[in-house]
DNA sequence: CTAGGGTTAG
């Protein structure tokens, strides 16, 4: 390498040297970069030796005159993240060219400087340099990043207005952009006016859907794709695993994983990690396993999404076991293994596990707490019972305190019937003109229960005046290969009738049994009578039955969603599949429930 | 010489 960057310097610049000194340069500057990973890896430290002395001799020799040994020097401190070495160049140059611009543009946006690198291609613009293709993916991609679809707009703006014709990256850069800041039509639009989508155009739309939460727009969209004979690749194949995920749909998820298997697709980090997470949201932490195990790469990523996996099916103890195999393979932890930790510990009640782990995080793994962390202890303290730790804790802590946190304390307060500490938490969360019409109706049911009605209004009052509107409620449920979807007393589908049927039946049965409704969460301000009707049109009660009647004993009725699940429902559940002897697997918004001939897997915890 | 799509948590 040194006998390399010596001889660059003794080469005089002949005209004719001129080409082979670039390439040359540039090969030196690569290996100098590479054999210096670790600091050139670092985005704060300075490249050292070998690179700087190419710099040096590249520089001595005069070198830099050469506008193609300039950028490739430039672009080699970009790609190793040296953006103060690449600027201090970039400012040196005699003279620079749109490849030049754009590599810094590139750099900053690698580094994730994005008002740098979004200064420099304003920059760009006013000296006058001529757009190009390279630049501008880069550009949108950071306003994406940055979830800046104004910005966006804007580079849009500009580009129409050069005229420039676009190609395939701009493109796909524009419609991910889009996709990503929700503003869906316009991805829409521009993917259907384009002539001739790639593989990457097609996965940035079916994307698209998957995130907007309309994953089986998404799937059929892949279809689609294939039908036009594009042939998907891995990346592809994250994107349709994620939305199987998102659909939390079995039948499907064995499909696509027979797809992969069959089509001989390697199950890389990324693959392998977003397959872990399909099987687990579809319901079985087994297959989860099963891939995991079968992984030969495996990152933080992975690990966390195992750990969460068998948190949310409430198998904590698993979960804790996997995390000193873990460190054993040399792994840290992050935030979100350590939040997965954390549900794991709080879905499976393991107070003392949970106080331990939050302790290490940051003593011994330098992970910070941040507000997801204490609403996980606090959670986990409020469920135990342990109400006066769970309040010390909010007491004490530094990070900015947000709803969901207090959402935990008042959750755990309900649960505990602490009247007193509840409207103290309630108003707590009133001050953060919380939108979340749960909370008012909550206190509202509190003030009643003391038989103070005169704050009962004022709270129907603050319903009003702030316009909130408690949103109703949904259910997906799969059978047979399909997702069908129940809203609150639901009379669309077709077997309406006999659903309502088994459901009253049902509910004859169970108060026989001795049930008492729970109906703590109905809003106050109807009659008993009604509450008690509204309560026995819940989504996901409609869906279990219809479960009932569609599918045939042995399967599971799977309930692959669940917005707004209730306590009331999940007594149902029990209840259900204590006297029809069926499994029925229900996911609300981040847990699994197994009920197993009456018993749920994620205990009576909540 | 420079460019677009992918995994955990919320």
């Amino acid at each position: 390498m040194l006998k390399l960057a010596k001889s660059l310097a003794l080469l005089v610049c002949g005209r004719e040297r001129l080409r082979f000194l670039s390439t040359s340069a540039a090969a030196a500057a690569a290996a100098a970069a590479s054999a210096n990973q670790e600091t050139a890896l670092n985005p704060h430290t300075h490249l050292q030796y070998p690179l700087d002395s190419v710099h040096a001799q590249v520089t001595v020799s005069g070198l830099l005159h050469n506008l193609a040994v300039a950028n490739k020097l430039l672009y080699v401190y970009a790609q190793h993240r040296a953006l103060d070495d690449a600027y201090a160049l970039f400012g040196m140059m005699e003279e620079r060219d749109a490849v030049s611009w754009s590599i810094m543009v590139g750099g900053f946006a690698k580094v994730g400087d994005y008002v740098y690198c979004l200064r420099t291609f304003r920059k760009l613009i006013r000296c006058g340099v001529k757009l190009d293709n390279y630049t501008l993916p880069i550009v949108l991609r950071a306003c994406r990043d940055r979830m800046d679809p104004v910005m966006g707009r804007l580079v849009h703006g500009v580009v129409l207005k050069s005229g420039l014709c676009l190609d395939q990256c701009v493109l796909a850069a524009l419609i991910s952009l889009y996709a990503k800041c929700r503003v869906k039509n316009d991805a829409r639009i521009l993917f259907d006016e384009m002539p001739n989508r790639d593989l990457v155009t097609w996965t940035v739309m079916i994307n698209a859907y998957a995130e907007s939460g309309n994953a089986k727009e998404s799937l059929a969209l892949f279809d689609l794709m294939r039908d036009e004979g594009l042939v998907p690749d891995n990346v592809a194949m994250v994107t349709i695993v994620h939305a199987c995920a998102k659909l939390g749909a079995m039948h499907k998820a064995r499909l696509v994983h027979d797809y992969i298997s069959r089509m001989g697709f390697k199950l890389d980090v990324i693959l392998g990690t977003a397959m872990i997470d399909m099987y687990a949201k579809c319901g079985s932490v087994d297959y989860a396993r099963e891939i995991f195990d079968r992984m030969w790469e495996r990152n933080v990523i992975s690990w966390s999404a195992m750990i969460a996996a068998y948190g949310y099916h409430g198998q904590g103890k698993k979960a804790l076991d996997l995390f000193p195999m873990m460190l054993g393979s040399r792994i840290l932890p992050n935030r979100i293994t350590f939040l997965s930790l954390l549900y794991a510990c709080s879905h499976a009640g393991l107070v003392d596990m949970g106080l331990e782990l939050f302790n290490m995080m940051w003593d011994e793994y330098s992970v910070k707490p941040d507000v997801k962390h204490y609403t996980c202890m606090v959670d986990l303290l409020g469920r135990a019972g342990r109400l006066d730790e769970a309040m010390n804790l909010i007491e004490n802590m530094t990070v900015k305190k947000d709803e969901g946190l207090w959402g935990a304390m008042l959750g755990a307060c309900r649960i505990h019937k602490n009247i007193d500490l509840a409207e103290k938490i309630a108003n707590s969360l009133l001050e953060l003109q919380s939108q979340n019409a749960g909370h008012y109706v909550l206190l509202s049911n509190i003030y009643a229960k003391a038989g103070r009605w005169e704050d009962v209004a004022k709270i129907r009052d603050l319903i009003t005046e702030r316009e909130l509107k408690k949103v109703p409620g949904w259910t997906c449920i799969e059978v047979e290969n399909k997702i069908y979807q129940f809203g609150v007393g639901d009379k669309s589908h077709h077997l309406s009738k006999e659903i309502y049927r088994l459901l009253r039946s049902l509910r004859r049965k169970m108060e026989l049994a001795g049930y008492v409704p729970d109906t703590n969460l109905v809003l106050h301000d109807v009659d008993e009578e009604v509450k008690l009707e509204s309560l026995f049109m819940h989504s996901e009660k409609l869906a279990i039955v219809f479960g009932l009647i569609a599918t045939t004993e042995g399967t599971p009725i799977r309930i692959t969603k669940n917005l707004r699940v209730c306590g009331d429902c999940h007594t149902f559940s029990k209840f259900v599949s204590a006297i029809t002897h069926r499994v029925i697997i229900a996911r609300d918004t981040n847990r699994f429930h197994h009920f197993k001939e009456g018993v749920c897997s994620c205990g009576d915890y909540w």
